[in-house]
RNA sequence: GGUCCCGUAGCUCAACUGGAUAGAGCAAUUGACUUCUAAUCAAUAGGUUGCAGGUUCGAGUCCUGCCGGGAUCGCCA
């Protein structure tokens, strides 16, 4: 349950009653409102109500301020309104209120959070995509484990949901992945193969599966046309890629539900030329010819005429190409046929996650969305900036002929899936990003993993010494949801619970802006409460959580550290995060 | 040159889609460990939100123009 979402629409309804004509007017009522004022001063909640509906209602802020205010006191459980500076309603809640948050907490658990009803329509989440030549690197991780708690979020959120790999298994670099797989092949058949040649994927991941194709073919492919070995081979070359990418997935507890392969776009029968078809009929292709780039145009530029998408009615900088020189389709022409598969399947939200490179790329898929769905999908394009890899400040340069390359599985393998995703999710996903070994392996605050796991284990450990110290007391979770509730009215105490009270609209900020970062903060603000409240009990005993002498207020503090740890758990559940109930 | 992203405390970053006196952490200074694991906490200090205009009750946030940093720029994917 969401106190704001509930206050917001108590307020709504005293408007409709207060002015009628906003009963026509219901986007009116959503434009305003009820968050905590940035202040603790001002109160627990803060409404603009009265300022954003002065103009529609052709009156003064105060005048409507005055009559909401005396509305909104005759509400359960507000303790004090007040409207201040230009217009805004000040209130205060009851501290029962806050009391009884903690009893909801502990009844919802693990579904404390999540709005009541799911939202209409489906949505797809493309992430990783990344093309099936070898290993991902660290370029991916940071893509990768954004697209997979966006994913997270909105499941959460009650999204139905699909998480997509778009494999790029058509163009031409498979044939050279191909290639350079016959290469050590050949090697492992004892031949003398020499330098990979320029062009050719060099990386010692090939190795392996030379050997494989030498252990199941002998010299087979050897003896056959080389145009016809390669093509024999690709789709294992093809699968073993994957199988590679998938297992480095998985050491970061990345699964998606369904992988797209593009090679199916293509042929006659495919979606690209019926996405083509269809798009003629509708009028948006024509054969033309572009302008040059302005300021640097390519040597090799030439003035051709060609097939084109009328990209600039959707918003685009320019039409795009969407056949190549040598007849086959362009890239671009197989995502506008995949945006279209994606909404035929029946996803008006398409969400794609793309590397800071592609970001030119934004405009045109928007584009390509809007056409193929007549303007009924959004397509929002997430784009992950660079990660620069640090040691001890300095920057830790990877290059692949160094071999220094360090690919997303090297990086997991040393800091563990839980120290990449989090500090993967501790910062806007569209800002550049420092990732420092020595800092986010430390033991100490500085390392914002280790210090939000901690205050969960710690909340943990209450339970471990209660259980210990009063072996007699119930402390079942039946038993908390009995506790007098009313017992918990320290500040600090209150200062808590509001803060374990704002999941539920964080989490709906964060979903509806598809920004899983807020929760990686918001999590750290509530450990950050609870730490705080946790050496309060060292300066005043009488606020420790386990009182051997008061039975009753131990109950009602082990509900509030319940609630607590149920908040911190599901913000990191959110995040693909675990939640450790001991740290070693 | 076009397009997109970024510019906030000495450093690393937030700011809940336009709200009130712009907030955290690090670093600095001071204080709290016979502990509910101090693996933590409290306090002090730190700002012309790159610059200049505009929109309005109100701008870090939206618009325009500059400055600086990054990415990208028919047919690669």
């Amino acid at each position: 349950m969401d106190l704001f979402a509930l206050y917001q629409s108590r307020i709504a309804d005293a408007l409709s009653a207060l002015f009628p004509q906003l009963a026509d007017a219901p986007e009116l009522l959503r434009r305003f409102v009820v968050e905590p004022p940035r202040d603790a001063s001002h109160g627990d909640m803060s409404t603009n109500a009265a300022m954003v509906l002065a103009k529609p209602l052709k009156s003064n802020p105060r005048a409507i301020a005055e009559q909401l205010a005396e509305k909104i006191g005759e509400f359960d459980g507000i303790e004090a309104v007040d409207i201040a500076g230009p217009g805004f309603i000040n209130m205060r809640l009851a501290a029962n209120v806050w009391q009884d948050m903690i009893a909801t907490i502990n009844a919802e658990s693990a579904d404390y959070g999540r709005p009541k009803e799911a939202p209409s329509g489906k949505v797809n989440v493309e992430f990783v995509s990344a093309n099936p030549t070898g290993p991902l690197h660290v370029g991916h991780t940071r893509g990768t484990v954004f697209g997979d708690a966006l994913a997270r979020l909105m499941a959460f959120s009650r999204y139905d949901l699909s998480k997509e790999y778009y494999i790029n298994d058509a163009g031409g670099q498979i044939g050279v992945l191909a290639k350079s797989v016959m290469l050590r092949y050949c090697e492992a058949l004892g031949h003398e193969i020499g330098e990979i040649p320029k062009g050719l994927y060099p990386g010692a991941y090939l190795v392996p599966i030379g050997k494989k194709l030498a252990d199941q073919f002998g010299d087979e492919l050897l003896n056959m046309d080389e145009a016809a070995a390669i093509d024999k081979i690709k789709p294992i070359v093809l699968d073993e890629m994957m199988g590679l990418i998938k297992a480095d997935l998985a050491k970061l507890n990345v699964h998606h539900d369904h992988f797209f392969s593009e090679k199916q776009l293509h042929g006659e029968d495919g979606d690209i030329r019926k996405t083509l078809d269809w798009l003629r009929e509708e009028g948006l292709v024509y054969q033309g010819t572009l302008e040059p780039p302005k300021g640097k145009t390519p040597e090799d530029w030439e003035d051709r005429e060609q097939t084109l998408f009328k990209a600039t009615d959707f918003g685009d900088d320019t039409d795009r190409a969407l056949v190549k020189s040598d007849g086959s389709y362009t890239y671009f022409a197989a995502d506008i046929a995949y945006h279209r598969n994606k909404y035929l399947r029946g996803f008006n939200e398409q969400i794609v996650v793309l590397g800071a490179d592609h970001a030119g790329y934004v405009k045109r898929l928007k584009a390509a969305g809007k056409a193929v769905s007549g303007g009924e999908a959004n397509v929002d394009v997430k784009i992950c900036q660079l990660v620069n890899l640090l040691r001890n400040g300095e920057p830790a340069k990877m290059s692949k002929r160094a071999g220094t390359f360090v690919t997303l599985g090297d990086l997991v393998d040393e800091v563990g899936p839980d120290v990449v995703r989090f500090i993967m999710l501790f910062r806007r996903n569209d800002a550049p990003l420092d990732f420092d070994f020595d800092v986010v392996t430390a033991q100490t605050r500085d390392n914002p993993v280790f210090y939000v796991q901690y205050a969960h284990a710690r909340a943990c450990s209450v339970f471990r010494n209660a259980k210990r110290d009063l072996p007699d007391l119930d402390i079942s979770l039946a038993a908390l949801q009995k506790a007098d509730l009313s017992l918990l009215n320290d500040p600090a105490e209150i200062e808590l619970i509001k803060v374990a009270s704002q999941f539920s609209r964080v989490v709906a900020g964060a979903t509806e802006a598809h920004e899983p970062h807020r929760i990686a903060f918001y999590v750290h603000e509530l450990a950050s409460a609870f730490h705080a409240f946790w050496t309060k009990g060292k300066e005043r005993p009488e606020l420790r959580f386990v009182n051997l002498d008061e039975q009753t207020i131990t109950l009602s503090r082990l509900a509030l550290v319940n609630a607590v740890r149920q908040v911190l758990a599901n913000s990191l559940e959110i995040l693909g995060v675990s939640a450790p109930e001991e740290l070693s």
